[in-house]
DNA sequence: TGAAAAATAGGGGAAATGCCCTATTTGAAA
DNA sequence: TTTCAAATAGGGCATTTCCCCTATTTTTCA
């Protein structure tokens, strides 16, 4: 069966790199490019039956995301994969509101893009695995949802991070450097410099700023 | 690099079969099979260095939930990814909760399980696309979660929650005195009360129970 | 009313934490 | 290729926490 899709962006060539990924398959049939939301709906009202839209977020006019729930909410049996280079909590959070049913970096590969789209028209959820672990953050931290606003911008390197996944345990000093094959002064070190980058005192606070960050 | 796996299931062929699907690729090393939760934390702790666990649910003695909160508890840098029959909302959000890495299905393809513990590995999430779309609906649903909480039947007294919430804060125990008006010596005294009856052993490890149990 | 539970208060000691200090090695970026 | 951030490791010390112990007063409720 021939899979009728239509790609949303902005970006002349953004939407023509994705344009040619979906070529390489002869399944799917491009019906059109819109640049933006109110294009993208002017579009369906004359082109029935598309199965799937890639969606941009951020585009003028009407955004990826407020496109979502509008054609969600007119044409529901529509899939939305939205197709973007930012993966910030905040969009992926909304867009998953608005009832988008997939959510894909655009660098991702041809063959990706393809299963992710196979899967997704039968019902799944196509995602990359990093943007899976960012909702898995998301539910099992209602608290660091209410505050996606009140983000601060802290970066930690990859190792502060593990040794903070092991403190929110409430693992102590020894414990984490055996886990980690360090030594305890070197646990200790990275701890002293966690709570300086988020500017506490205490394991507890920081682990609290950790979740409300989506850092752990 | 050799990735150490270990494999977590009650039905001996069931656990055959995923070792099976392990040895087709020669990055893998499967150190041992437990056959309950109970049985992987004892061998966990005379096999150290283990860099991922394939954990079934259903099991007598210590179920893969149970299990997968106690090893996250202990090693957090272990990777677990749940390998099961079942996908029900139940089994997956607590799972979720309880620190899973991945959710995957028994039936899943020897390459796409090699393809998820590379990427669990790689700090992303394993979830074949029926799965990602229960998370979306979670997700978008605070409220369905709410029945889906597992709460166990702890009866702190009022001030015992006051003195709880002020320690959540990250409060000092004198500062809690302060602002509760009672001597340090109380504050203490309430907190070795609110551990006993928690059954954890540190500030931290009693608010993180405390928010699961909705008591605070 | 009498017993039980909760709240109050304190002592003491071992262990853990938080915060200074220095120092070497390594890997990445400029 | 130099320079800088990150990761590693350790010493020292004041403070805090955690876990025992005992003890009195207040509240609840059976």
């Amino acid at each position: 069966m021939e899979i009728k899709i239509a790609v949303v962006d902005d970006k002349f060539f953004l939407a023509k790199a994705v344009a040619e990924k979906l070529s390489f398959f002869k399944e799917f049939k491009l019906k059109f490019i819109a640049e933006n939301g109110k294009d993208l709906l002017n579009n369906l009202e004359t082109n029935s039956g598309i199965h799937l839209i890639l969606m941009d977020i951020e585009m003028p006019v009407l955004n990826g995301i407020e496109a979502t729930i509008l054609v969600k909410q007119k044409y529901p049996q529509i899939k939305i994969i939205m197709l973007t280079v930012f993966d910030n909590d905040e969009n992926i959070f909304n867009a998953i509101k608005a009832g988008a049913d997939g959510y894909l970096l655009k660098e991702t590969n041809p063959d990706t893009l393809r299963k992710g789209i196979h899967e997704t028209l039968a019902g799944g959820a196509a995602m990359n695995p990093s943007i899976a672990m960012r909702t898995l953050k998301l539910l099992r931290n209602p608290e660091s949802v209410k505050s996606l606003e009140a983000r601060e911008d802290i970066s930690l390197s990859n190792r502060e991070i593990e040794v903070l996944e092991q403190l929110s345990k409430g693992l102590r000093y020894t414990a984490i450097a055996e886990n980690l094959f360090l030594s305890p002064s070197t646990v200790r070190k990275h701890i002293e410099n966690i709570y300086k980058k988020l500017q506490v005192h205490s394991k507890l606070e920081a682990v609290q700023k950790a979740k409300i960050n989506n850092l752990i």
